[in-house]
DNA sequence: TGGCATCCTTGATAAATGTCAATTTGGCAT
DNA sequence: ATGCCAAATTGACATTTATCAAGGATGCCA
């Protein structure tokens, strides 16, 4: 079947579980399953008790917590083939954050009891696991730092790097991956803040942007600008690996 | 001798260290190093080779990455007992951060070799790291979160908080652990920000400063003015027990 | 094609924080 | 005690970001 093909893709295409034993990938198959989401449709909220984890098949999915008067903090907003909820095995068994489909979106479900069982029995697993819970620190060392040291435009500007292959040279062409609204919350500022920083960056590095398309003239130039307050060198190598890890 | 006694309370006080094996302990006990620092010295720059990983044993050390033009982000500040330097394992050996003894601080130096091979070998002992990471993580969420949601008055409550026993109900007196202007920098703002923030706070919720001696008369108050732009219910107990995890 | 909702932009203004400079304070060593 | 140095505060001002309000663009559905 298609579906059972998909996901076993999914698994073993996964930086984390793919590493795990035969016998767990043949287990967490045979208990997965597909939950499609609509857009804005919340699939769990903070402090819900937690017995799955996910993957994203298709979409995106926007984690985020609250304070009591509503206003919302984004933690990330992470792409298919990313895991989620897995660290409330860490938690207490309680999920840390609250997870909301952004559009359409399938998300493949997994027992965390079955990760929980591999972790402690599987020592090459658990090492795998260490290995990408500290590429997570690391982004998020490096998330604290462009919130301490840059402003908006050197933050779109990075986000934007982060999106082309920064070996290439000549212009590129990039499409936003998502609402600007929605890039603008990741990157904490408010929608107003981000429209006119984007403007700013257009000035500054020579980009050009039409609706969600943009084009960077220069990778160099634009790095120029955006890094100039950052501690990592570009290329941000370390960077590249981490947006594509797990949460 | 007392060094040794020291030093060997020190490791199995620690709470990753603590959970190896004998003779893990005994091997990091024997090629243990005491140094001693000035106050401003630097132990290591980012980006150094990373042999040795560290323990403080006395005074503070503070952690922090520069751009540069030599602008610092402070990551974190840690007293008495904490770890720090070992996540270079994850980081191809080099360490992601720079260190500097903010006054007179004696650390103690353990080879990185001996931490690694505990790690693959304790499969029980990678588990406790893991829930070590899992720890510093939740932390550096809430991190991003506080600089996202909270303004500065609120952000210097919250700090506050977390020097005090938050069970505790009637006045309470905190001495803050190092300069003002060091505090400022761990929370991300200028000195002449925190001065004004700080007597921003006083009006508001009624506390008393006096130098570095500061006097809560009413912890539920401060914690409803600061914690009202925060996720994590008051009391924080996930923070109380995190502040103290490893670096 | 028209209409509608959502997203995006822009303007005007306010609030928060940063910067620079000038004092003041407080601790420490002589 | 005196003087000195670093830390802290305060004032004036610049910059950045947020907020509120209005108008324009875009895409989707009937």
């Amino acid at each position: 079947m298609d579906l059972n093909q998909d996901i076993t893709e999914l698994i073993s295409q996964n930086h984390l579980l793919g590493s795990g034993s035969d016998s767990f990938k043949t287990q967490l198959q045979s208990s997965a399953h597909m939950h499609l989401l609509d857009k804005g449709q919340i699939l769990f909220l903070a402090q819900d008790e937690a017995d799955l984890f996910y993957i994203v098949q298709k979409g995106w999915i926007k984690l985020f917590r609250e304070t009591l008067d509503g206003t919302q903090a984004i933690i990330d907003i992470l792409p298919q083939q990313h895991l989620f909820g897995e660290t409330s095995i860490f938690e207490e068994g309680h999920y840390p954050y609250s997870a909301e489909a952004i559009e359409p979106t399938s998300v493949i479900a997994l027992p965390i009891n079955i990760l929980k069982d591999e972790i402690e029995s599987n020592a090459k697993f658990s090492l795998a696991m260490l290995s990408s819970m500290a590429r997570y620190r690391k982004q998020q060392d490096q998330e604290i730092e462009h919130r301490t040291l840059q402003n908006a435009p050197q933050r779109i500007g990075c986000f934007l790097l982060r999106l082309v292959d920064q070996t290439q040279i000549g212009p590129v062409t990039i499409q936003l991956p998502y609402d600007k609204t929605l890039v603008a919350s990741r990157l904490g500022m408010q929608p107003e803040t981000f429209s006119r920083a984007l403007t700013k960056l257009k000035n500054a590095t020579g980009i050009t942007v039409k609706g969600s398309t943009l084009e960077i003239q220069n990778i160099t130039d634009l790095a120029g600008y955006a890094c100039s307050a950052c501690s990592a060198e570009f290329p941000c190598r370390d960077l590249k690996k981490g947006s594509c890890g797990q949460k």
